[in-house]
DNA sequence: TTGAAAGCGCTACCAC
DNA sequence: GTGGTAGCGCTTTCAA
């Protein structure tokens, strides 16, 4: 690949001009244009980015940091910020914790090594994340996706109250014994919120919340858990609250093998809106978030920022909505006299 | 964030010593290596990738091009990824077609212009690519994933062997109508592969492959085409081989929604191994292909070339497997008297 | 409208 | 062991 001398000296003009040809074309003489550019079209010439980004401080890209891809959650996010970046030129330097929040702060440090002009993040807890204290001493704008944290640039749901909405529907069908199942919350301080929300519900409705399982999802505890209720078929939730889909679809697979029918023996929502979830029969009963508006609106708040514009560090919440499947019925007669 | 001169000016020292404390500690002497870290430290100074990107002349950035994140193939596949370019430091700089292949050329421009070091792409038809030809006159290495294409370098599964298999499997439970369904042709060159893989299989059971259909995902034209089989009850495919799993899915559900029993009344194998054709009941019977570890060896193939590895640009073929679910059964037996 | 030249931050060569 | 300095490719100011 040639460089600007090499254009500018073919074209007997001087680099300024080649660069003008480039960066401020309506500056050069029409001739002199046509000439250069034909120059360096036929030498294949295009401004090297390294000369930009030392002059202009800036890279371009916009670094993303994110639990994982195997959740179509965050699949489904990218998709958003990739067609935002994408209509302000901006490409995406991608990375994964692989929900270990350890990783986090080498990753963001990797990241503002390779100086990219800002981050798109979802970390385990954003009130936890020392790492983010640096950004700010770095004067390096980001927007937090999916977490939630007051005087924190945010995008994500009400994911309190969109959990109470998911218990409510649960209680409007007359269940009385729900548990709630979640990954671990320190991984997650969305689940945690869940949680809050899956209480609200219950204290509203007069009943006792049941304390959170957590479950690790490469471990058998997803297993565990269900037997041990299963066995006690007198205290046994009508209904099980999943904080995420893949897990209720993992609940649901479960108790499949268990021969018990959804949601004639037990119903099952999940949290998210997969589209997986819908392929399943029952169709999942879930809550559906907005993931692509969610990447989408976050990139554009951080390409505003990048534009010089003031940030508000407002939390901003999207609408989520209740998707309604047939994995949610009412109460078996025998719970339902139970409770 | 300060410069190299200002930490050289605080220790005391020139450049030179500080780029040497960065680059090559062992050159200087302990004490002043100790101090200039510190005031470095202090400063939270780190040398900057700008001066080192320009005289190094590399980025340290690999460029992904990929269809689409929606299909947990390509999520899984850059999971791969993510974990080789991590061992060896580098960064993705992530991008997808969304099945435009008129998208993969600006995309690869524009990953040309980042100065990337090399690129994984996955291109809807290695053979018709003409950006592909660019990049070998750039002289900039890539890696082709899923693509086949002889002479290029690409890691893959055999997927004509692969749908053969699958076919074969059909066979061996007594299907003689075998259907198969596909996107379109010219987004995916293995989707062509799997298709002459079915006519393989078909050819060697001496029976006639039907032609076949190529569905369009956005539009209704996969229901349509149920329709016009199963209005033909005679001469309705007793067994569909779909060339995704997402296709497959998406099948079963509108198979389901006619109240057609799996396997029973007709019988649906996929392609790709997707882990959510193992949720749904009956679970997917399906090809399973490595993803994670396509991309990981793609990855470390291109790191081998960057490091100045000689290519082969040779075709890799990973180990696919049969995944046996229980949506496919023998043919109903009206269906087996018609064949 | 164009050119000359400074300088962005760093590495690496050569001298000492 | 350390310092001086050229130069990577470009943009941009200043002058012509």
């Amino acid at each position: 690949m040639p460089n600007i001398k090499g254009v500018a000296k073919l074209a007997g003009c001087s680099i300024a001009t080649v660069s003008r040809c480039f960066n401020a074309p309506h500056l050069v003489r029409a001739a002199t244009l046509a000439h250069v550019m034909a120059i360096a079209q036929q030498q294949k010439f295009r401004p090297s980015v390294f000369g930009q980004q030392l002059r202009k401080n800036q890279t371009g890209l916009v670094g993303v940091v994110l639990p994982s891809l195997a959740n179509p959650v965050f699949a489904d996010c990218i998709g958003g910020i990739e067609h935002a970046l994408n209509q302000h030129n901006k490409r995406m330097l991608l990375t994964t914790t692989q929900y270990d929040s350890t990783r986090e702060e080498p990753l963001i440090e990797i990241l503002l090594r390779q100086k990219v002009d800002g981050l798109l993040l979802t970390v385990a807890s954003a009130e936890n994340c020392t790492a983010l204290a640096s950004l700010s001493t770095e004067n390096i704008p980001y927007v937090l996706m999916y977490n939630h944290a007051p005087g924190y640039e945010t995008v994500s749901i009400d994911d309190r109250k969109a959990a109470r909405d998911a218990v409510q529907h649960l209680l409007k069908f007359g269940h009385r014994r729900i548990a709630m199942l979640a990954g671990f919350l320190t991984a997650s301080d969305r689940s945690a919120l869940r949680y809050q929300g899956y209480q609200d519900a219950m204290q509203e409705a007069g009943l006792a919340a049941l304390p959170l399982t957590e479950v690790d999802f490469g471990a058998r505890t997803l297993e565990i858990q269900l037997q041990h209720w299963l066995n006690k078929m007198s205290s046994c939730p009508t209904a099980i609250f999943c904080s995420t889909d893949l897990l209720a679809l993992g609940v649901i697979k479960a108790l499949r093998e268990r021969s018990l029918r959804i949601p004639q023996d037990i119903s099952v929502i999940g949290f998210d809106g997969l589209e997986y979830g819908q392929l399943i029969d029952p169709a999942l009963t879930t809550i559906s978030q907005p993931n692509g508006e969610i990447g989408r609106t976050a990139a554009q708040k951080l390409l505003k920022r990048l534009d010089g514009e003031k940030s508000l560090e407002q939390p901003l919440f999207l609408a989520h909505e209740l998707l309604t499947g047939h994995s949610v019925g009412p109460p078996k007669v025998s719970g339902a006299l139970a409770a």
